[in-house]
DNA sequence: TTGACTATTGACAATTTGCACATAGTGTGG
DNA sequence: CCACACTATGTGCAAATTGTCAATAGTCAA
């Protein structure tokens, strides 16, 4: 699992953006460094499901024209279906680390 | 990403075990209703880094020989190298939903 | 006019995951 | 004794996901 898609949601939430823009912001979510098309693709497969829009902005640039991407209602309650599935992903690892810390101090089991 | 190898090293922090069971144990940690193969092939992967061992038991079985694995040192610290993995995911998982609850309640951007 | 930076995309390789099925032993009921 | 359910592991292939490389194209400054 990867938390590229609900990150953008929420990047998108803030207001429009184009790729290259949210691309620099994923550092502060820990996916810095990433290879551009995989977010581009990314955005593209959002736009599929109908969880942004985008219209190219040819003004304002200091290059090509570029992409901007809308977030959606539909998007909108992707984002919250996505928190959702987090908080479940948080209480797994919550369980699997209370249980190995729990074991070990247990002192049971081998390696300790 | 998937906790499956992490949570079957901790299974095996407990002691040595067959897959049949520790398929069946998953389900304590949100892995249940896994193919069978996808746990046998991750202990057989895990095998192959050295990670686990295993020997034949043919004895004791209510069906044909079952393969015992038991953790090895190697695979102990390949735990422990996971366990601060998970620390991590479980922080880049709050700084997301942090985000999204402040920005929520902040009531600023759109579809609030 | 060359090079650095902005900006997006397409094509393909590599990896991961899911699924269907094969094999095989043990124990039970008719 | 034989059909069936359950235990137990494994193989092979398809599908989905992810990673990488290179192409294209515009702006700006030296």
């Amino acid at each position: 699992m990867r938390f590229l898609e609900p990150t953008l949601l929420l990047l998108l939430h803030y207001g429009p953006a184009h790729g290259y823009t949210l691309l620099e912001r994923l550092g502060e979510f820990g996916l810095g460094g990433l290879n551009p098309s995989v977010v581009y693709r990314a955005l593209r497969d959002m736009e599929g499901r109908g969880w942004v829009t985008s219209t190219w902005d040819t003004e304002q640039t200091q290059g090509p024209p570029r992409r901007v991407y809308h977030l959606t209602a539909l998007g909108n309650e992707a984002l919250g279906l996505w928190t959702q599935d987090l908080q479940e992903t948080r209480r797994l690892i919550d369980h699997v680390l209370g249980a190995y810390s729990r074991h070990m101090e247990e002192g049971k089991g081998e390696y300790h």
